[in-house]
Parts: C-alpha cells; sequence; structure tokens
DNA sequence: CGTGGAGTTGAATACGATCAACACCGGTGG
DNA sequence: CCACCGGTGTTGATCGTATTCAACTCCACG
C-alpha cells in the first residue's frame, strides 16, 4: 500500500549483489526502499572494521537518519547483498507526499515500530551475551539466517566471526 | 508550542526524586512529557541488574515503544531522578490530535530525531570502547554530568559503575 | 553521631578480541 | 577436467578489557 504512493516520488533500479548504493562521507543521501532483494547499510570504524547497522528485506526502508537529523556527512554504506530493486527517494519529499495523501498514521506507526526494535538492540547490546544475542537473533529473524553470510550475522551482532564460530559450536555440543 | 496541544490529551502530575511513575510487566503503559525535572527509564535484566535505556530532562518525551509497537507488556521502568513536573498522556491518543491539528511534521521529525540519537547509540555500543562511550557521552550531554550520579551514567554506558570509576581514574591520571 | 548508599581501589576471573594456521568449498582460467 | 585461488568458516593460543567480589573511604541524611 506505501508501494503506490511512494511510486510517485521514487524511483526504481536494480542492484547487483556487492554493489554499493550509497558510501559514507557524502553531503547528501537518499532513502531506500527494498521491493525485492536484501540490502545492508553499516559502518566503517576507525580501525577499519565494519559494523552491520541494519539489513533491510522486503518492504523495510534504509536511509541515513543521522544525516537527516543532524545534518552531518552521511555515516552510513548501503550495500546489495542480493540482486535487489530498490525504490530510491529524496528523504525530504516525504513530508510533501503524507501532507497531500495524509498516510500520516502509517509514517508514524513505521518509524515507531522502528525504534520499537532498535530499543530491543539496544537493551540487547547492554545485557545481553554474545550467545543469548544471537539466539535471540536466530528467532527474530529466521530467515535471514540463510540469506546472510556468518560474518555479517557477526558483524551485526557486535562480535566478530570467530567468536561467533565459537558460539555455534558450542550450542552444537552443549546441545 | 507541542506543550500548549499536549494540554489537550494530558494531565500534569508531580512527582519527587525517586518516585517510580511506571513499573516493567505492566498492561498499559503512558506516555510522559518532561516540563520539568529529569526522569530515567530502565530495565531489569534476568540478572538483577539495571539498565538505563534514556534520560529525559525538559522537553523530552518518554515512553515505553515495545509495549505500543509489539502488543506486550511493558519492559520499561520509569522513575524521577530529580523532583519532575510531568505531562501524562495515552500514547494511542496521539493520533487525534495529530489529524485535529496537523503537527504531523513536528511529530515525525521527533521519531526521526529519536531514531537518529539511537543510531549513534547502538553505533558506538558495537565500535567504541567503554571509555570512548563516556568520553562522546560528556560530550553530546555535558549537563548530565552534574545532575545523574555515576553509577546511573555507568548503566547507561553499558559498563558496571567499577569500571567507569576506574575509567575516570585513568582519565585523570593519563589526562 | 551512626548508618547506608556512592564512589574508589585492588585481585581474581571471564568473555570476547586478536593473531595465526588450516579445512572447505565455488568459481576461474589453463 | 583439473588446478589454482580467494573468500568463508573453524579451531586453538594468547591477550586485553570489563566483570565480579571484596574491602575501604567518604559524605549526606536520618
Amino acid at each position: 500500500m506505501f508501494e503506490q504512493i511512494l511510486n510517485q516520488i521514487a524511483v526504481s533500479r536494480n542492484f547487483k549483489k556487492g554493489e554499493v548504493l550509497q558510501s559514507a562521507g557524502q553531503e547528501s543521501s537518499k532513502g531506500y526502499f527494498v521491493k525485492k532483494g536484501l540490502l545492508r547499510s553499516f559502518t566503517i570504524d576507525d580501525n577499519g572494521k565494519e559494523h552491520i547497522y541494519m539489513f533491510a528485506s522486503e518492504g523495510w526502508i534504509l536511509s541515513d537518519i543521522e544525516k537527516e537529523v543532524f545534518g552531518n556527512k552521511t555515516v552510513l554504506y548501503i550495500e546489495a547483498i542480493e540482486d535487489s530493486e530498490v525504490y530510491i527517494f529524496n528523504p525530504g519529499q516525504i513530508y510533501q507526499l503524507d501532507l497531500q495523501h495524509e498516510y500520516t498514521d502509517y509514517m508514524i506507526s513505521s518509524l515507531m515500530k522502528r525504534i520499537g526494535v532498535m530499543q530491543r538492540r539496544i537493551l540487547a547490546l547492554m545485557s545481553a551475551s554474545a550467545r543469548e544475542r544471537y539466539e535471540s537473533f536466530l528467532q527474530i529473524y529466521p530467515d535471514l539466517q540463510n540469506r546472510v553470510p556468518q560474518k555479517m550475522i557477526a558483524s551485526y551482532l557486535g562480535i566478530t566471526p570467530e567468536a561467533l564460530s565459537k558460539i555455534r559450536g558450542q550450542i552444537i555440543r552443549n546441545k
């Protein structure tokens, strides 16, 4: 339903696996609605290590909110994990869109949903062990397990690929 | 500006330092707009340890979005750190409010601001050391340093009070 | 006063990071 | 078709950061 409206301000584009849609350090940023496929957003820290901020599969939106809110340069890279079809739009135009169509409730509730997801993530990062975070990841996103290489899951969980590998071995043995 | 409108659906109440406005595990939840004073929201994990999710000083809103979004019971406690004056409202009524007054842009941009803050926090939790997180906390919230006991800052940063104390000692010596 | 919470400090511990070696494919080119 | 290669994941040894547990000081507040 959101898709029809988005059509008015967005252009559709295809990206191949591994293609970068947006890099960090840029002056402008876009919003990306995933029609088909799978994207990830991530930062690269001072030590050159990647940290995945979000995955986005069908129906999800990715954008660098830091850029929009704080007016700095972009901090996120956005990349296709699978061949993907994506609606690209200008975040500023969202406001016009809303006023015209009164899709406010939808906008607000999807922003709140996102906040809810992030709330869980923050609380988990602070209180749960790596293993607990991995197990709850599997429960919440069972589909991603097969679509995303393990090292990216580790990066999303905030641990190293080696650590995740050991946790998996441990889970199998402990069973 | 938001305050005048909020008046229509909210009631004002005063809380003393240490008072609990809301507990985890409840069926219903409220929104809290801080007019004066300082609140915190936090969880208590399986080991009985507190983890602070947010501080809210004048002009900020606290609410348990998990409750609203996922329909579970509340997961957050909300408590007054200082004597506070708070507008209490029912989150569901926000929608009516918006439609009537077309304060949509304000709503959307404040939700985005919140997402921006959380984005920073998540990325920091994943990539920065405890000391780095503490130093950036001081930069971003210089006022809170004096209003909030140290152990709560530690809890917000996701570390133990002892660890924060050692970091502080280390900063002074290293200087 | 004296009592309990907040903060500091130290020793022992645990969890995950780092570094390194190796197995296992899945492609690519000879 | 096979040999080679780079990337992914596994495993082990060592290291570092923060936790845990404990003792102690210092106030604020009764």
